[in-house]
DNA sequence: CTGTTAGCGCCTTCAC
DNA sequence: GTGAAGGCGCTAACAG
């Protein structure tokens, strides 16, 4: 029963404690637990023995009411449960650790949560700086986010005049778009999102622009039936799919899908319908989820883990001052994407 | 450009400021804000109007640093990208916020941060409470925790001693494979984890104890090298039933895949195999992932979401005193799951 | 190199 | 019903 009280008690011991039990002042453990200058190696030794002894730890309460530091970053992002979100996450959490910051979530699911997020500003005094993760802010949630006049930063969907990581959308469309092209696609489709509804994500858009100009490269028409929304998960990939089977006017041989998720459900509905894949229609996803290997989809393989841990650094770089202060704090920093071959694409059928 | 400057000014009001505002002291500023007895109406008002008017919302530091609390939990976990992960957190989050509590992320994705993370417990007076999702903690480490005197619970791996959210694995197992049994299943492999090594999951360990228990009541016996480790993933579970279909004497009819990813594994390996499903072999899973709809596996599901919440509801009526501070902290709440049907399960193929 | 002191912003007795 | 004052634990001048 010695475990509890010690802990208890650790979890207790303040600054005086340590100072007493190391015969010095509360100023001279201070300096000394914060590796500062102006301490001599004896009495740095001795505080961080006496630190050591009574576990103790500073509380960042404390700490960060005084020097408005508190070591932690703001993450919000749309979703939590789905694969992208958690990946970004990862990288975050793992870059953040690395220098001693703790990640606080967001979740702002759903209209309600996202207005009472802007309002009550939970943020507010907790965060020394805030990512913000696949959400295109309206200018005005923008601005009430700059008013915390903290280190900002945006991953995956660019916010005007802030920071971000991301990938070249339109190009991640083309890389896929020439696939199709090259295996002799001509009749080709494109599963997407939302263009034009109230949630504003530009990746949809910048993916559709990059297809239609690839398309448009190449010589081929794009049909405007053919350029579906799939809602960006494998349900909504499933009957994008389903309704471009059912169009009048012959099928795609080749679909560009702007998700893996999407590709999947596409996968369901053509081999329901008999068809196979990729001989009769090629899928060519986008992502490289770890499941497209698994059911091997060709996909555009963007670095997710690398995004997000790029945005935590470059928040702490600026929290650290390591970077240049007068640094311009709205360049965008673009991640590569690659193809990934797998078995989801094949030679476009020959026609009859 | 007046909002930056609006937003800097709003974030930096203290409770002084409202306090002249109002033409109050700020002891009673205080009172009034929390809700407490003796303000007269008219003076909380003209507080309630000062403050809205200021933007004043109390910094949490400080009146953490008096109180104690933080309003922020912790949430300990081995992975942060996996599905079951994400879904968890994401039924955190969200009963966190709705008590107005923060969710502060700490994964511990290898040894080397899991020690860190216990030794240097940056936990520490960061959080009121702490969650522990699918850690199986060494006894010692659980005594760690406990030293902070900290509400603790444990969601989907039990951890003695601590209150926990799961399923009844052993029944989850048994559900499994009564359904290839009543399908006339006789001939039954499971796929699952690691039995033996370092991690000591309990979960795989579990659902093996209840497969060979259902078995055993159907009067059939476990073959040992029908019980596969299949890692949890769908690649490790491509490999164990790519393992299952090489082995002499014949391959199972019915496969009990402990987490629906190691069915999606499965059924690649089953399909570049030409092996029918259902029609050759069937598959069971468990926990109804999101793509499981999508690739038609019947499975075993369980409520992850619930789950999580139901931690996070549990430490935060803890912290409130809403609940009886005597009530013992150890007793475990048994989620329940439930047989999805779908299009990976048929009768058994009779035999030839 | 080290100690003293004044807050950081808030809550909470204790008087009134 | 309200105000004054003392910390919570720490850092940051300023002295020495």
């Amino acid at each position: 029963m010695t475990e509890a009280p010690t802990g208890a008690a650790a979890s207790r011991a303040s600054i005086v404690d340590v100072a007493q039990r190391a015969g010095v002042s509360v100023a001279t453990v201070s300096r000394a637990l914060r590796d500062m200058p102006n301490v001599s190696k004896a009495t740095r030794d001795r505080v961080l023995r006496a630190a050591q002894e009574l576990q103790y730890a500073a509380s960042p309460l404390a700490s960060g009411l005084v020097t408005g530091r508190v070591r932690s970053v703001g993450v919000v992002l749309p979703y939590a449960g789905r694969w992208f979100f958690a990946e970004v996450i990862r990288g975050i959490e793992e870059a953040l650790r690395d220098h001693g910051y703790d990640l606080v979530l967001h979740v702002v699911s759903d209209a309600q949560r996202r207005a009472d997020f802007f309002e009550s500003l939970p943020v507010r005094r907790r965060v020394d700086a805030i990512l913000v993760v696949a959400l295109p802010l309206e200018d005005h949630e923008r601005d009430i986010l700059r008013g915390l006049g903290l280190p900002l930063a945006a991953v995956a969907e660019p916010i005007k005049g802030l920071h971000g990581e991301f990938v070249d959308n339109d190009a991640t469309a083309r890389l896929a778009v020439q696939h199709l092209v090259n295996l002799g696609h001509t009749r080709i489709a494109s599963i997407g999102g939302d263009l034009h509804g109230p949630e504003r994500f530009s990746v949809p858009g910048l993916r559709t622009g990059g297809f239609r100009a690839a398309m448009a490269e190449a010589g081929l028409t794009v049909r405007p039936e053919w350029e579906v929304d799939g809602r960006f998960t494998a349900a909504g990939g499933e009957l994008a799919m389903t309704a471009l089977l059912s169009q009048k006017g012959g099928r795609p041989t080749g679909v560009f899908c702007q998700s893996d998720e999407m590709a999947f459900g596409a996968l369901k509905a053509l081999r329901r319908s008999g068809l196979r894949v990729p001989e009769d229609v090629s899928l060519v996803g986008v992502d490289d989820h770890e499941l497209s290997d698994v059911f091997d989809v060709t996909t555009i393989a963007q670095p997710v883990v690398a995004q997000g841990a790029a945005a935590a650094r470059w928040v702490v770089s600026r929290l650290e001052r390591t970077a240049d202060p007068d640094a311009p704090d709205d360049e965008v920093c673009l991640h590569p994407v690659r193809l990934v071959l797998r078995g989801s694409t094949g030679p476009a059928p020959t026609e009859h």
